[in-house]
DNA sequence: ATCAAAAACGAATTATCGCTCGTATTCTGT
DNA sequence: ACAGAATACGAGCGATAATTCGTTTTTGAT
């Protein structure tokens, strides 16, 4: 029988300290990943920055990849968390109005924690466990689908599948790039434009003429 | 006098068997990048898969990152090259015809050495010299801008500088995220549709109606 | 043929970092 | 108050790199 090995740190923290030192582990990651980079992360300075010992850390993670896969992946849940509450009840609203909507949030999305986002899409390396987090996820895809589909007779398109794919991943580009590359170069008055303006492409694009 | 750390070599590389090491270093990085992955690549094993020494690669790179920045900048070098190319004398060419070739030209470019591209992409974080490399680059940024200025009549944009934005950033996601995350999901089928959906995506949006 | 400059070599040094393990401390239930 | 379980500690081991430098080989000019 080929045992596993025992070397899996197994997260089951029962008690409230515990908790507390894996909360503590998250946040020193996620604030070294934004104040001095991915490569100063190192399990050593994690654990100190967090005001814990290096075994500790590894009681709770199996390595460097895991803390930082956990933060990206709480990340996620907060912007997934601000999406869900930005298009609720967007179902019944008409094709203008719902799109506009979802490209506010997007906006509002991608502002939760601009600069841990920045850290994460530019200087992670996709490898191992975190080769699955995907630049858009596959929530947000359903999500606009569903929406296409119960608007069918609305639209001019005929591949929902390739239509969902063009709006999403347009949407998601445009409001990466605008809040993560060019917030300096656009004033805020320019990103409300910009936000009509990235309505209007996907709107035209699917709306029956 | 603060003197420069002679440290810092210089890669006036002379002679006719000295560029051919430096390219050879070049290539195997890549080769590496490719086929081993981005962590995989240490000086010891760049200059072992190039069939030198490490000490004659310190004699032309100050280092790993410098290497790998050669590599992303040629390889940025050729799929600009591919680009000019297909994209010459477009400005005589009306809207609907010259958006298509632009897309079609953009997935053209993406599939100059796709598995290179994907590499530079997700597994090379940006730090350091390597932050500056863009996503997307600037010389792409003023040729379309170029030929949305000459054909400004056509266009019901006002802000020229925002259009540009929204369809360069929408036409590389959009090529980018098919060459290099669907090109299986995307049978070439699909992915001619997609060509089409994009250019009818940024036309309709940039056309008078 | 001779020599100095250029290029190449690679073992050895140095640096970094992930991770373990024996020990100390704290908690929880009785 | 006590015992055993849970948690925390952190110096130090081992592995993997990065980088140097004294030496050798090649080249081009004279």
């Amino acid at each position: 029988m080929a045992r596993k090995p025992l070397t899996e740190p197994r997260k089951t923290a029962s008690q409230e300290r515990s908790r507390a030192t894996v909360d503590a582990l998250i946040d020193a990651t996620a604030r070294i990943l934004v104040k001095e980079g991915f490569d100063k992360a190192s399990t050593n300075r994690i654990a100190e920055v967090a005001g814990v010992s290096v075994g500790s850390l590894y009681q709770y993670f199996p390595g460097k990849e895991a803390l930082v896969a956990a933060v990206v992946e709480r990340h996620q849940q907060e912007i997934m968390q601000t999406f869900r509450e930005g298009v609720a009840g967007i179902l019944a609203q008409p094709l203008e109005k719902a799109i506009r909507q979802i490209v506010a949030v997007a906006v509002k999305a991608h502002r939760v924690d601009p600069k841990l986002h920045h850290v994460v899409a530019e200087q992670i390396p996709r490898v191992g466990k975190l080769e699955k987090l995907a630049t858009f996820n596959g929530e947000n895809y359903t999500l606009f689908r569903t929406y296409l589909e119960s608007h069918r007779h609305e639209l001019r398109v005929d591949d929902l599948e390739l239509a969902t794919f063009v709006c999403v991943t347009s949407i998601e580009a445009l409001t990466h790039n605008a809040v993560l590359h060019y917030s300096k170069a656009f004033p805020d008055e320019t990103m409300e434009a910009l936000v009509d303006e990235s309505a209007r492409l996907v709107t035209g694009y699917l709306k029956a003429s």
